[in-house]
DNA sequence: GTATTGACAGACG
DNA sequence: GCGTCTGCCAATA
């Protein structure tokens, strides 16, 4: 059993579980993954997810709400386009965190710890 | 094994 | 709110 896919399986899982209209943060998903400080590494999962999975990542943002990807960029622009139609309302590649702000559901987690 | 890069985070100004 | 610097960890060259 590689351990690395099931580091990836938590971080699939935990942005599976982010409600439409709602965004997270890579930090937030990495910790609550159970990889604090590894944010950088949910990115790389990210990225390196199977489109089967048809994994949320449009909810994935900065800490601060920017969008993750380049201003004017092919992804950033779908990504935008996507929360738009969530009803998350994207200014300047930026969301408000605090109105969309996506905070964990004590059910939800332990639900997916066991 | 060292250097560079990356879908990052936090602190500072 | 924005740019810069530092810290962090993993993958890549």
């Amino acid at each position: 059993m590689n351990f690395d896919q099931q580091k990836a399986q938590k971080i699939w899982q935990t942005v599976c579980l982010i409600l439409a209209g709602k965004v997270s943060s890579y930090g937030l998903v990495a910790d609550l993954a159970g990889l604090p400080g590894r944010a950088r590494m949910v990115g790389r999962v990210l990225q390196h997810a199977p489109s089967e999975m048809q994994l949320p990542w449009h909810r994935v943002l900065r800490s601060n709400g920017q969008i993750a990807f380049a201003p004017g960029s092919d992804s950033a622009r779908r990504q935008i386009e996507l929360l738009r139609l969530e009803g998350v309302e994207v200014c300047r590649n930026r969301v408000k965190m605090k109105r969309y702000g996506w905070l964990p559901q004590l059910d939800e987690l332990l639900q997916m710890k066991f």
